[in-house]
RNA sequence: GUGGCCGUAGCUCAGUUGGCUAGAGCGCCUGGUUGUGGCCCAGGUUGUCGCGGGUUCAAGUCCCGUCGGUCACCCCA
């Protein structure tokens, strides 16, 4: 085979291709995404879509110089003619979302918008078990508030996408990193404590102290983990309004009947994030076990240009879902399928297949010039209820005869008129 | 970028200490039925054994290289 889909890209072909992953098919994807906008759409959030690629600048500027998605997952490319500016392949969609808000003066219309998104990212990462360099996230900014509620409804909206897709093993961990005012107290507090120990920690963090030293919380090489479990915890540190904003956060959680777990090591890879950071799991998973990650950036919209309000979103990672959810989906069933008893009689089956279709119905035929046998086959196949039957002896009548697949020896010959209503009976039952 | 494992039919895989013409199951096709599917029966179809080189009388099998896949580290969705 000479051309193969790019290192980490996945083709999602029909059910029927029954490929050895089970996440693999339009079927699946196609309910997965009904699903999906029901719950937004209860939530009361509301579509944006945004171009794949921006100016590289755009994601320096918002993710963080120094986070690992921008220093070396981005796929970049110089654009055409004079200019030609650095575009970058997304590799998260909030950075998009939230220029788009500003671009096109959202906020200027109303002062808080919810919104919510689905398509693809793409980071340059060594492939594995659910991490694609294309992959697809869908996700939720609610920009223009600051009250712990919306953070709350973040949560829960994602819990109630897990429940409707049917994904039963999740853990939601959620943390306060703290703000503006706050941060800078613990950023020193976890230095201090830090830096009589650094010999003992791994290369990585010993070079976080500088860069960011909160990363050392979430660093999973074991002695670092055993080392930072004893190091000030972030929810220690914050400042009584930070406080009064988590417990408002969990007490939301409460009520709503969410469960969570507080976990000082959440910590996230992207520099935006202020006060609330959450973290969905699932165990059934693997390696790459996050389903889904969010949390507030009160100051990415002032930092972007835009006026000093606060947002918080979540973005999750749809294959994942779909990995997680252990029930399938099959593809509809057309409602007939269409039988030529000879080969003369394909033209007017194909019209009559037509008429029917205009009327509503689903329907299809032979296009291979098959036996009668073997399109009996396809029509058997192919799961449609019943099968439309064009022979001589209709023909000659002005007929056609239909059969039901599902019920041995039924049969009955009508005219085509009477046929869009016996199957539109039939279909409905 | 680093490391482990794996590349044989459309799919899942077997293939012994190197040894006849490379196999099974499933699928697919045709027939058993002047115009009837599923079940059954009969027959048929498909291979650059990832690629290149080496050892050997002989390589799917051993060696070297290479490409691809996969899992893990890292990081994250």
């Amino acid at each position: 085979m000479k051309f193969r889909t790019p290192e980490g890209t996945r083709d999602i072909p029909p059910a029927q291709a029954e490929v050895a992953e089970r996440w693999r098919n339009t079927a699946l994807w196609q309910s997965l995404e009904a699903k999906v906008r029901d719950c937004f759409a209860r939530f009361g959030y509301e579509e944006i879509r945004t171009p794949i690629f921006e100016l590289t600048e755009l994601f320096h500027k918002s993710s963080g110089e120094t986070s690992d998605i921008v220093e070396k997952e981005m796929f970049s490319f110089k654009g055409r003619g004079e200019k030609a500016e650095s575009f970058s392949l997304r590799p998260e969609l909030t950075p998009g979302t939230i220029r788009a808000v500003l671009e096109d003066s959202l906020l200027e219309k109303k002062s808080f918008w919810k919104l919510w998104y689905m398509g693809p990212a793409f980071r340059g990462e060594a492939p594995q078990a659910g991490r694609f360099r294309q992959f697809t996230q869908l996700g939720v900014e609610a920009v223009g508030s600051a009250d712990p509620l919306i953070d709350a409804e973040t949560m829960i909206l994602f819990a109630e996408i897990l429940k409707s897709a049917g994904v039963a093993a999740w853990e939601l961990r959620i943390n306060s990193i703290g703000c503006g005012a706050c941060r800078g107290g613990y950023r020193e507090a976890l230095r201090a404590a830090v830096t009589p120990e650094l010999p003992k920690y791994c290369d990585n963090c010993r070079r976080r102290v500088e860069r960011n030293v909160f990363r050392i919380l979430d660093c999973k090489v074991p002695d670092c983990v055993a080392l930072s479990s004893r190091l000030p915890s972030a929810i220690d540190h914050t400042c009584a309004a930070c406080r009064g904003h988590m417990e408002a956060v969990e007490g939301a959680l409460k009520g709503a009947g969410t469960p969570y777990k507080v976990d000082p090591r959440i910590v996230r890879g992207l520099d935006y994030y202020t006060r609330t950071v959450f973290e969905f799991s699932s165990s059934s998973l693997g390696a790459q076990n996050a389903l889904c990650g969010g949390g507030r950036y009160d100051t990415l919209v002032r930092d972007m240009g835009g006026p000093d309000v606060g947002s918080v979103g979540f973005a999750a990672g749809v294959e994942r879902i779909l990995l997680a959810m252990e029930q399938g989906a099959a593809a509809k069933p057309p409602d007939f399928f269409a039988v030529a008893i000879r080969p003369e009689l394909r033209a007017p089956l194909f019209e009559a297949v037509n008429r029917l279709r205009r009327t509503g119905l689903s329907g299809d035929m032979d296009f291979e010039g098959r036996s009668v046998k073997s399109q009996f086959r396809q029509a058997n196949r192919s799961g449609a209820r019943y099968a439309l039957v064009l022979g001589p002896e209709e023909a000659a009548q002005g007929k056609v005869k239909i059969k039901n697949m599902l019920k041995e020896g039924e049969e009955r010959a009508v005219s085509l008129d009477e046929a869009a209503a016996v199957l539109r009976e039939g279909v409905r039952s």
